[in-house]
DNA sequence: ATCAAGGCTTTTTTT
DNA sequence: AAGCCTTGAT
């Protein structure tokens, strides 16, 4: 095939080698995905059908751009027909369709980590716990890890190690709470994230005719990032290769950065032993960073015992060194970084959409949030608490699922007295006993409250009556109505709607929330038309549980700065990189340093950090940030040390008599004017690009500028404008600052006064 | 049942 | 700093 040239030997090999037990170790940068790419795309032209063609990504989004990238090398609409997407969407859907096996309904909820906590919660509270010992995040943690190694509550419970292990730690009644977070899950209808593969493993260890059509179906299956696997996920996958063994692994011991939750690095042993007669390919060449930053990454993960021998190169060119700066506080890294990013830009817009800003742990972000915004470059922030997790849209998706699943207990928790209808928590406890004495679900309760003789009064017992029967009334809908219209009344008729109108103009905050919403149910509308069958409110609310932000579709404009943690960078690749936030104790996090194994787990994590860069990476730390509301100082990171030395260019920049930080300080507290500028600390959203001032580039400012004008720049001061260039948005201006010499600007970031 | 105020805890990363 | 929970007044 033509296109198997545009591989190097190792990659086509790797690419061509489509029967039988296939590992690929490939190194970071080293063109993993295109060989995977180009390996199905093989598999297609000799023959292979794309619905026999199982293939688990890390992230929806990869599935989806894998997936146009083979119907591009392959031509039609054959790629469509590949199962392609991560573990927990692929396997809902099996399970989905698979559900009255396992006694669940076909649509079924799935509860995300704040339904799971909540419920834990109820229960710990109910069984008169005490909830300082019993914390709700710890038994999760406790629960989630037995699902993921597929131990059953029972399993649990009978399993000796584990009830000593608990009864040292002074907490005996872990087993009885998983055992009743298990039976309040079954009997809401409900899944968690854990469950996805833990009832997958049931399902295909139960039904052996199920088991054996998916082995049928699934005949060629590729699993990337296999690294971060763990032992539930492997033993699916062993299981559906069991019959035609097609089975092709790829993955980097050296970015394994998953074992929170229950990845291990003993999948790739276990596939040595599994199939003997593997076939091994190793991808070493790397192809996206220069000589410095493959060289400084190899200089660190050199410190790592745990690892499968292998050498990164490159031949591409030595580019600069890691740049290493050091500010005083963590406002003044936000913004130092700001600077340095408007610095490299200038006069190139486009290239926003190059530079990424990396940090450990979420809450970092803000200060480079705020550092950002304040000079206009545009920026979108991934993760954290996306879209869908906001409290307005949760609420509205309560709703939605109740109208699917009336006996989802965390959805009618949390929308029963919402909005207000004098529904409080002693008529809801006294539902809870009750569900839990003729154990059924609050759904049934309430739905039915003198045939359980539910003890409240005549005139709740209405109120109750009331709530049921509408959304009774949304669900019989379900059949009729696509999900855009169902979803809108639903909006309407429960209240939400009015809700939160009327508290739009309480402030910004309130009228972000109306827009939420208003973006949900466009998404919907857009969701309903775009097919014909299959659009209902059930259909759109399937994989919601599932979506992140990354996923979100109908991206306008693209070019932006991009701030998310290192997880979640994974796979992806900038050219210029800011990796923030280097101390002890924040990364490597206070919380992973007390084993080995924690330590090399953080080290892996700075090395995909820094193989995500391509021609720039520059760290950064403070020497005091505020943790928790009070100042902390901190040390400058250990993995700052690790790397060699001749890789790294310090740089110290809160020093020098010419640019002290008084200074900047004052440059950056100027009041800004215009536009979405004048709000700060505004929370990100759907659409947490920062805007950029259009009302800049369309009226006064940019179109009124002359060569010869005085202007005023937020960070340069006064100068004078010697020439003018381009038109509209890209409209440019050199500009002479007497002080920072010619500078060209984009008029639409650079937020100039005019001065008379 | 609702609301405001004040106290207490929070300590990673994600599907 | 921010979110969550308890408390006490209405």
């Amino acid at each position: 095939m033509s296109y198997l040239n545009e591989l190097n030997d190792s990659q086509r090999l790797a690419a061509e080698n489509i029967n039988g037990p296939t590992m690929i170790i490939a190194g970071a940068g080293s063109g993993k995905t295109r060989v995977l790419t180009y390996r199905i795309a093989h598999m297609i032209e000799q023959g292979v059908d794309p619905f026999n063609i199982l293939s688990l990504t890390f992230t929806n989004k990869a599935a989806k751009e894998m997936t146009e990238r083979i119907s591009h090398l392959i031509g039609g609409g054959e790629a469509k027909n590949i199962t392609m997407g991560t573990f927990h969407s692929v396997f809902s859907r099996i399970l989905r369709y698979n559900a009255d096996r396992l006694g669940y309904p076909s649509n079924f909820t799935i509860y995300d980590t704040q339904d799971t906590k909540s419920l834990l919660k109820d229960i710990i509270k109910e069984q008169n716990l005490d909830d300082k010992i019993y914390k709700p995040s710890m038994v999760y943690a406790r629960i989630s890890a037995a699902k993921n190694n597929l131990i059953s509550a029972d399993a649990y419970a009978q399993n000796k190690d584990i009830i000593a292990e608990d009864n040292s730690s002074k907490r005996p009644e872990l087993a009885r709470i998983y055992k009743l977070y298990t039976t309040r899950c079954f009997k809401a209808g409900a899944m968690d994230f854990d469950d996805l593969l833990f009832q997958t493993n049931v399902l295909l260890r139960d039904f052996p005719d199920v088991l054996n059509y998916y082995q049928q179906k699934f005949r060629y299956i590729l699993v990337d990032e296999y690294q971060d696997t763990n032992y539930a996920q492997y033993l699916i996958v062993k299981k559906l290769a069991a019959v035609y063994e097609n089975i092709c692994v790829v993955g980097d011991d050296a970015q394994s950065i998953y074992s929170f939750r229950g990845a291990n690095i003993q999948n790739i042993l276990n596939f040595r032993k599994d199939y003997p007669e593997f076939k091994l390919f190793k991808l070493e060449q790397n192809y996206r960073s220069t000589k410095n930053i493959v060289e400084a990454a190899n200089s660190v993960i050199a410190n790592n015992k745990d690892q499968i021998k292998k050498s990164v190169w490159t031949e591409n060119t030595e580019g600069q060194k890691i740049k290493v700066v050091r500010t005083l506080t963590d406002n003044e890294e936000g913004k130092v970084v700001a600077n340095k990013i408007f610095d490299l830009c200038h006069g190139q817009a486009s290239i926003f959409k190059d530079i990424a800003i990396l940090y450990r742990t979420n809450k970092q972000s803000r200060s480079f949030e705020e550092a950002l915004r304040k000079i206009n470059i545009p920026y979108k922030i991934f993760g954290g608490l996306s879209f869908y997790q906001r409290k307005e849209i949760k609420d509205l998706l309560a709703y939605f699922r109740l109208s699917t699943n009336p006996n989802d207990e965390e959805a009618l928790k949390r929308v029963i007295n919402y909005p207000k209808r004098g529904i409080g928590k002693t008529s809801m406890e006294h539902v809870v006993i009750c569900a839990n004495q003729h154990g059924t679900s609050m759904w049934e309760v309430i739905s039915n409250p003198q045939q359980y003789s539910l003890p409240v009064s005549p005139a709740t017992r209405t109120k109750f009556y009331e709530f049921a029967t509408m959304i009774q009334s949304f669900n019989a809908l379900n059949n009729q109505l696509n999900a855009f219209d169902l979803g809108n009344q639903i909006a309407k008729s429960s209240g939400i709607l009015k809700e939160l109108y009327n508290e739009k103009d309480k402030g910004v905050e309130e009228v972000e929330r109306y827009q939420n919403v208003e973006e949900l149910l466009a998404g919907m509308k857009e969701f309903s038309a775009s097919k014909e069958e299959d659009n209902s409110l059930a259909d759109f609310m399937m994989d919601v549980a599932l979506l992140t932000d990354a996923d979100l579709t109908g991206e306008e404009d693209t070019n932006y700065v991009s701030l998310m943690t290192i997880h979640s960078s994974k796979g992806l690749e900038y050219p210029h990189v800011y990796l923030v936030g280097l101390e002890e104790n924040l990364f490597p996090s206070q919380m992973a340093i007390n084993t080995r194994s924690e330590l090399e787990e953080e080290r892996r994590l700075f090395y995909v950090a820094l193989t995500r860069a391509k021609e720039t990476c520059t760290i950064s730390y403070a020497n005091s940030r505020f943790v928790f509301g009070s100042l902390t100082t901190s040390e400058p990171s250990r993995f700052i040390d690790e790397i060699d030395q001749k890789y790294l260019d310090f740089e110290n920049i809160s020093r020098g008599p010419g640019r002290s930080l008084n200074q900047m300080n004052s440059n950056y507290e100027r009041p800004f004017t215009g536009g979405l500028n004048t709000r700060l600390n505004t929370k990100p959203n759907l659409r947490s690009i920062n805007e950029l001032p259009k009302s800049n580039s369309g009226q006064n400012t940019s179109l009124s500028f002359m060569v010869g004008d005085n202007v005023e720049h937020d960070r340069f001061g006064k100068g004078k404008i010697t020439k003018l260039e381009g038109v509209d948005a890209d409209k440019k201006a050199t500009i002479f600052f007497p002080h920072h010499g010619i500078k060209v600007v984009i008029l639409r970031f650079a937020n100039l006064k005019k001065l008379d």
